[in-house]
Order: structure tokens, then sequence, then C-alpha cells
DNA sequence: GGTCTGGGTATCT
DNA sequence: AGATACCCAGACC
């Protein structure tokens, strides 16, 4: 079927509050050394200096200059030395049965059994639907026991996005539905939505080992951050920081289980399976938000 | 930069 | 089921 017509419209006409704050914040990482004005951003994207600032600062609740600040090196090492982690109380559950809290916030999961992991999805039936975000259109996939995957797609990358995730699962099966997923996207997004009382279950479709990792991530909280080779110690394998941060990539649940918490040791970014700018827009969010 | 790394995955047998 | 080769969003020198 033809993905590109399901998705909803933009919510602006000349694209998404993202997309204009991804290619701002795309001209000050990439330029930066120029670390052009606001009028010279607005100028190339074809807008006013007092609108661009406006979306902006909307979108992220910090302004440009701000919001550059909030995502520089200086800033995320600080985030890493203040940062005692709550991580350390106790260890995770390795049964990978029944749910257990884990988010603050509002978050249940669910893992998968190691039986049925070997399955790849055999049985499984995945309702899927595209829906506007913060950081760009997002593909939400459901399962009768709950949310089980959340990728992001820049304009036109709509059906790699999709294809991406259904190889992680190539046996199940599944069906475009987003009266499914659309209640999941308003929730996910929307933080005044998030409660203990009502949390969000999610189900972590992966490998024993990434599962743990995962699980490491949903305990790191809002507006802060680690690193990979933390969540190594965490989960009792400290020489395996490599290993984990090959997990923390390949977590199926993007945004929700948080792998854009995850730095390297010295605070830089390193990667982003939905790609850097997306890192740093979501990073400069919840700091606005934090 | 180079080099070592641990675990995941694909592709054999 | 085991062996092997290759991949990676790291870490260390």
């Amino acid at each position: 079927m033809n993905v590109a017509t399901s998705i909803p419209t933009d919510i602006t006409p000349d694209g998404t509050d993202y997309d204009t704050v991804r290619r701002v914040i795309e001209m000050l990482t990439e330029d930066y050394r120029e670390q052009p004005s606001l009028e010279r951003l607005a100028g190339r994207l074809g807008q006013s200096p007092t609108q661009l600032q406006k979306v902006f600062t909307r979108w992220a609740g910090l302004s440009p200059k701000a919001f550059l600040q909030a995502v520089t090196l200086d800033r995320a090492k600080r985030l890493l030395r203040e940062e005692d982690m709550p991580l350390l109380e106790a260890s995770i559950e390795v049964g990978l049965s029944g749910p257990g809290r884990l988010h603050d916030l509002f978050v249940t999961h669910e893992a998968m059994s190691p039986g049925e992991w070997k399955a790849r999805g055999g049985g499984l039936t995945i309702r899927y639907g595209y829906h506007p975000s913060p950081f760009g259109t997002a593909l939400v996939m459901v399962t009768d026991r709950g949310l089980a995957g959340l990728a992001f797609a820049d304009p036109g990358e709509e059906r790699a996005s999709f294809e991406d995730m259904a190889r992680r699962w190539p046996n199940a099966a599944y069906i475009e539905d987003s009266a499914a997923t659309t209640r999941y996207a308003a929730r996910i997004f929307d933080s005044d939505r998030w409660s203990a009382e009502e949390p969000l279950r999610i189900f972590l479709i992966g490998s024993d080992f990434q599962v743990r990792v995962w699980q490491a991530l949903l305990k790191v909280p809002f507006g802060k951050a680690t690193t990979y080779s933390r969540i190594a110690d965490e989960i009792g394998q400290p020489s395996a920081s490599r290993a984990v941060g090959a997990a923390v990539g390949r977590n199926p649940i993007s945004f929700v289980v948080p792998c854009h918490r995850a730095l390297g040791k010295g605070g830089e970014l390193t990667g982003y399976h939905w790609g850097l700018t997306r890192k740093r827009a979501i990073l400069g969010w919840e700091a606005g938000r934090a």
C-alpha cells in the first residue's frame, strides 16, 4: 500500500515546526565556525528573524542560542559529572517475563521470552501508523501487549523507516492501522499525559542482552544523561561498553526508551540511529523542559 | 590516528 | 548446535 497517502498533513503550511527546527540545528552545528546570526538563518529558510525565533522557542522552550549552549560538549560533560545516577539502586531483574515497573514517569514494560525472540516476531501482529511528532514524522508500532516500536522519518523517508523496523521482526504480520496507534502517539509526545497511575505499556522485543541494556536506559531520568560504559557497569558487564553501544543503537522504541540520553564517556554525542541532528533536537527539547 | 574490545548477527557446516 | 567472519551509537593509548 502507499505509505505516503496515510501520513497526516503537516501542522504548518510550510512543514512542521520540527522541519524548521531541524534545519536550524543543522545550520548551527554544521556551520558552527561561522556561528550564523539569526538574520542569516532566517534568510536561508525564507522566514523573518522574529518569526523564526518564535517558532524555535515555542518548540524548544529555549532560544536558538540557548539551545546551542544546551547541547554543547561542556554542558554534556557537566550533566554527566553532576548526575549521580539512581541507576546504582539494586540490580536489574534478569527475568524476561512478567511486567515490571521501571520508569519513574510512566512506563511499565514486558519483555519477550527467549523462545519468542527466536521466532523473530513469528505469531505477532503489529499495527502501525504515522503521526506528527515534535521530532518529525513518527512511526508507531503496537501489539496487544503494548507499544513495541517507535521510529522517526524525515520527509520522504517514511517507507525506509518502516522497512528498518520491519527487518527487526521479519516474521511478524504488519497491518497499517493508524486508528490503533494514534492514542499512543498522542500520549507519548504530550508530557502532560504522562502519569504513574496509568503507565504506558511497552513491549520490549529483543535478545536478553539488549533488553537488559534498554531496561538500564529506562532508569535514566528525563533531562539527564548517562554513558555507554556506565550502562555496561550497571548490567554487570563492565567491559562490554562497546556491545552496549550496539544494543543501544538497536533500541526499537526510541524516545520512550531514551537512547538519546546515552553519550560517550567524554560527553560527545557519538551516534544516533535516527540522525545526530535528531539526537541534538531531543536533548535540547528536554533541556528546555527539565 | 591505531588497536583492542564484547556481543549480535548472518552464514556456513 | 557449533564455527567463523564481519559489524558497531566505545574506550584507551
